[in-house]
DNA sequence: ATTAGCACTCGAAGAAACGGAGTGCTAAAA
DNA sequence: TTTTAGCACTCCGTTTCTTCGAGTGCTAAT
């Protein structure tokens, strides 16, 4: 069945307000803001509505709230889209004109703008080092036996891992090997350097081959399993709001937002997609059956690498929250491309 | 005015049964669970233990609850040492075999030890890296005017700081200065580097000495500021206790302990002593002031490069905290210096 | 089709009543 | 002189009861 344009605009204000206020909305105190028609009437469309299962009642003698089903109508269909003051645009650049120390740095400070912003809970997903080309692998020795490897990719993204060296491979020979295999994997995409080594070893490096191997073994191992890094921010915004005045709410919430892991698992799956909005039980995330998730992905010459995304309650202020997204993500876009004006 | 030995015995009673319960103390309960005296007797005490300042009653008609002066006379003079069940210790040294992936991911590993195993919260801070000797500096190329500076010193601290280069210089020059540096400065200790430099530059280092020198400047500045981490661990823990199931106290609490810059300030301060345990209003950091904050330093080659905490209730378990300390200095120690087996 | 009017519902907030843990004091016992 | 039993009293936390008012659904008038 068809909502007819009363129904949307009375559903609308009423998502506005619940939005704003957190509490039930009444048919007298809609009426008297600027609807055109008696609370009556209203009365008997919010009935409707609720039958439609759009709207909710928490008891007999309460106002209305929104259902998950008038949130997802909402923001598919009626939200006008906010659009940020000068000021706040230009606050949110400022974020990105300071710490240029590289995309790690980049996008700690993303999140904490998104946080501060938004008043909402900010995650980061640190940039999928796979699907990045290879520039530069150096091998630093820390002492007998031990060798810090740097990578660092066309994303500018570096990763330090420390590796196992025999014992006999000195300084200079780790400095060669790192320009030998520089050399030879430069612009390669990290996640196929390890497969192709195997099969086209021979030259120079074949007397360490053993050696190398597993090194590139190591490298993107760690790459899957510590790159997995969510940038997390303002987590304690949520406690401003009433939904989380109770404090089991509360710990519920920030357990879940702590598992680093289901957080980038969370951002992995949604960085294919420009944008996304899920409204509380279309969470697959256990302990976000209350919030909604909005994501937005960022990519690196091209290639979605990672996404970004704000937590809140499903009364969200989802226009806001997309129009910052957005902005972010052009602004996200520009500083990551300046990592790599070359190319 | 000295405490007898009853008195002693009774304020020990109550800190350790209030410690447990979080609930004031009556005379009843104590006298019936072991203590040799009749209620009454105990009464008495407890009067003459508020009167001192020990003892402090949220009403009348209820128990009493130990003051910070209790407290503090807990900690330095009454309190026995627990020990470790075999179980938590070899819990413990469990985080420390995992995660060997250089001196960032101890300590990280570290903080999470701490916090699960304390329930309260754990803050650790990163080596002071300036103290130490620098062993090597590598200059990565990232793009013409980029590169990646990476720093290892002889406790094996890394540090990546993006510098600017002069367009002219290339990849293989980038190599040839690092190799220099590298020789020139290979065990002076960091602090000294950029100093030292200015006067005894000449050699073949001088003619690209304005860019050495704003190098080796950022790389100081970057240690001072950009190593002010402190990693942080179990903060939501708090939220267990009764003390925080007001959310106000908690969002205090959580935004007191997230402002890293403080932390850091607190835990550097306490990095001289080898144990420090702050009750309540000692504390200088403002909203910790109805909390204990107990520390302990930790050492590579025999200097104190940095310290470790853990923040909890004013009744928090001092002599269960304490020992877990200990044992994790000592675990700290070992695995640190094994980062750095020659020398 | 809309709206005014009215009786009804039900939670939130406040008031009153209760119970009990704990105290201080006094007088007896050790 | 010190300890303890006994008792009246205090005051908090809890429960129960009342009140209040925002909001509803329904009906009848517009």
């Amino acid at each position: 069945m068809e909502l007819d344009q009363r129904k949307l605009q009375i559903l609308r204000a009423i998502v506005d307000e619940y939005i704003l206020s957190a509490s039930p909305v009444g048919s007298k105190a809609l009426s008297q803001s600027g609807m055109k028609w008696s609370s009556a009437t209203i009365r008997n469309e919010m009935a409707d509505l609720e039958t439609l299962g759009y709207l909710a009642q928490p008891h007999t003698s309460a106002g209305r709230i929104p259902s998950e089903k008038a949130y997802r109508l909402y923001v598919d269909q009626m939200m006008q889209r906010a659009h940020l003051s000068d000021e706040e645009s230009k606050l949110l650049y400022g974020y990105f004109r300071e710490h240029v120390h590289g995309v790690d740095a980049v996008l700690r400070s993303t999140a904490k703008a998104l946080s501060e912003i938004t008043h909402y809970t900010a995650v980061v997903m640190m940039p999928d080092i796979g699907v990045n080309r290879l520039k530069h692998l150096q091998l630093i020795p820390l002492m007998p036996g031990k060798a810090l490897a740097v990578v660092v990719t066309d994303a500018g993204v570096s990763q330090n891992t420390v590796i196992d060296v025999p014992e006999d491979i000195g300084p200079e020979e780790l400095d060669r090997i790192s320009k030998a295999i520089t050399a030879r994997f430069s612009d390669c995409r990290m996640s196929t350097v390890s497969s192709k080594l195997v099969r086209e070893l021979g030259g120079e490096l074949s007397a360490r081959a053993d050696f190398v191997e597993s090194l590139l073994l190591t490298l993107c191992e760690n790459q899957s399993s510590d790159r997995r890094m969510v940038e997390l921010s303002g987590a304690t915004n949520m406690l401003e709001y009433p939904e989380y005045s109770d404090v089991n709410k509360a710990k519920t919430f920030l357990a879940t937002v702590e598992q680093k892991d289901s957080m980038y698992r969370m951002l992995k799956k949604a960085s294919n997609m420009e944008f996304t909005v899920t409204i509380g039980s279309e969470n697959e995330q256990e302990g976000f059956q209350d919030c909604s998730v909005v994501t937005a992905s960022y990519r690196v010459n091209g290639t979605p690498v990672g996404s970004f995304g704000v937590i809140g309650p499903t009364r969200m202020d989802y226009a806001r929250v997309l129009s910052i997204l957005k902005n972010v993500q052009t602004n996200l876009g520009t500083v990551l491309q300046s990592f790599l004006k070359e190319e």
